[in-house]
DNA sequence: GCTGCTCATAACTCCAGCTTATGCCCTCAT
DNA sequence: ATGAGGGCATAAGCTGGAGTTATGAGCAGC
């Protein structure tokens, strides 16, 4: 498969695992980029330059991830460098994971400047979660130097930050806008109904009904939520609780674990049910849609660099 | 904000980064599962227990974290750990690093376990990429023992394997079913035109037609490939090319920097779509839509673990 | 045959993260 | 009140991984 490299691959006691947390089993973070790097340049040494490491500390950093992994990834020549077949799957899987930081990375900075910004955004907490770090990594790749910052918050401290000049732009998730802003669609959200697999609701036949779901005492956020509102809104302020969390991830846990039925954003569990850690239940009369709205002061339209990311979340 | 921990936080000289590439500024893969289990178990030391190390190491784990971060992430008192608002956002980001991990994980390991694994899947690329990792990490959820075996290639490799009696069962992508396989489809995919933001054609006003896709010269993947066949049979057999690269890969990181539109699986480019850095551009009068399916020798019907994987592919 | 690219190996340094040992704070039950 | 126990912090010492420099070896092209 190689020329001479010798990297003597599997079998050696590679098969097993089980020991360590996933950091053991995985690459960290430094090795996934290098890995990419060396895919997209084609060389290790090329591939050093680019991270500022030195051309050994490349190579020794790619063979010790192939012996972690029991699998070759590179094929070394004296002219360069090609991933295996096996090397490019890993690399595709690799660049997930570091979009997924990038993402991280863009949010967290964001966290972290706080005052002094030239563009401060104020959201909730399902958007700041889910759809924030997206908008901030392509605001990023088109303006480098613009130093955000993010407040998250429930639509009314979004609206406070606003009105009181704290807050350039805002991202809300409620019923209603708060007076005093005016805001725009941006897009649209829907909740629905969730329950781990196994469940008779999993089993049914006809699609559920508002009053079932009044009737049935649910997994829900706590009361004052935008996730919560929405609900009793459509329920007419009947909805049930069987526990209320106070995050959306306490609430998944809770699903997933068997506990009982969840209403959430559908933006926060596409993971679990691609993974059928969690299974949808069809609703039939009631209707959960919500809108996603960018905020901003009355008369006050977004200029700058606000005005750019505001026109990143269209679409 | 908190009792006595003295984090200290911000200022000093945090609000700065651009040093150091990904790597130096999100934490590794240890510390973020740490975190996860701080905000589950609500302790520092429980969770130190959980991930087999002692509470000094978890404290000062999540200490420089935070100080990494330069933000506050847990609230410490003599009673347990809270997560701070902050501290819970980042939380929920970095739970998409670790499901990142655990699906790359999950493939590297398939990967590894070449032969006498209870489950040989073999998969053409497209699959192995982006669905497959999921599915297994769904299939390890249900039955933890279960060792699975990968081998990715086209749809004539896959069919070899599965006739040869190599492999259990497979996964094709083509607009036929190779000779002697029984199928079943189990997701629908359809290719679409991309092209980097401003490209002329994001800003057409009327659908693209298959003659003016035809007669422009396209990024495309080699002929030969589950994409390029559905594309030439679309367009019979006209696609012109303005550079054939091998991997899919390839063909996006060419369309992103701007070297002209190309035609990829909506699956590839999902990401790059949510980010903007590649705009869809629609199509009018061409199908592109191509089912995705799973095949085996005729007459072996899945049985055990392969009918397993099976039915967790549906949906 | 020389030059320039590639990669590998060896010896050494350094730091991040671990451990053990210890102490303070707070709560709860006796 | 007072101890027991859970929770966290600090200190000192060890270790391994990742980095460095220095050097050698394979292959291409002039």
């Amino acid at each position: 498969m190689s020329s001479r490299n010798g990297t003597e691959d599997g079998q050696g006691d590679a098969g097993r695992q089980a020991a360590g947390s996933l950091a053991h089993r995985v690459p960290d973070l430094g090795a996934l980029e290098l890995l990419l790097a060396v895919a997209r340049l084609g060389s290790l040494g090329g591939a050093a330059r680019e991270l500022g490491i030195t051309q050994p500390a490349a190579s020794s950093r790619i063979r010790s991830m192939e012996r972690q992994l029991g699998v070759a990834l590179v094929d070394r020549s004296p002219r360069g460098s090609r991933l295996t077949d096996a090397g490019a799957l890993v690399t595709d899987w690799a660049r997930r994971i570091v979009e997924a930081a990038e993402a991280f990375d863009a949010g967290a900075q964001a966290l972290r400047d706080r005052r002094d910004s030239r563009l401060r955004v104020a959201a909730s907490m399902t958007i700041a979660e889910y759809l924030l770090p997206g908008w901030l990594l392509a605001l990023r790749a088109q303006r480098p130097d613009t130093a955000v910052s993010l407040l998250a918050g429930n639509s009314a401290a979004v609206a406070e930050r606003l009105l009181s000049d704290e807050a350039d732009l805002g991202f809300v998730e409620g019923v209603s806008v708060p007076p005093g802003l005016d805001s725009a669609v941006i897009a649209h959200d829907r909740l629905i109904v969730v329950t781990a697999p196994g469940h008779p609701w999993t089993r049914r036949r006809r699609p559920l009904t508002a009053q079932e779901l009044a009737a049935t005492p649910l997994i829900l956020r706590e009361k004052g939520s935008g996730t919560r509102q929405v609900l009793d809104a459509a329920l007419g302020g009947l909805a049930r609780p069987l526990i209320e969390l106070s995050s959306t991830t306490a609430v998944k846990a809770a699903a997933v674990s068997g506990a009982g039925p969840a209403v959430l954003s559908e933006l926060a569990v596409g993971e679990e049910l691609a993974m059928r850690r969690l299974v949808s239940v069809p609703m039939a009369d009631v209707s959960l849609a919500r809108d996603l709205r960018a905020v901003w002061p009355t008369g006050h339209r977004p200029t700058g660099p606000a005005r750019q990311l505001l026109s990143l979340t269209r679409g």
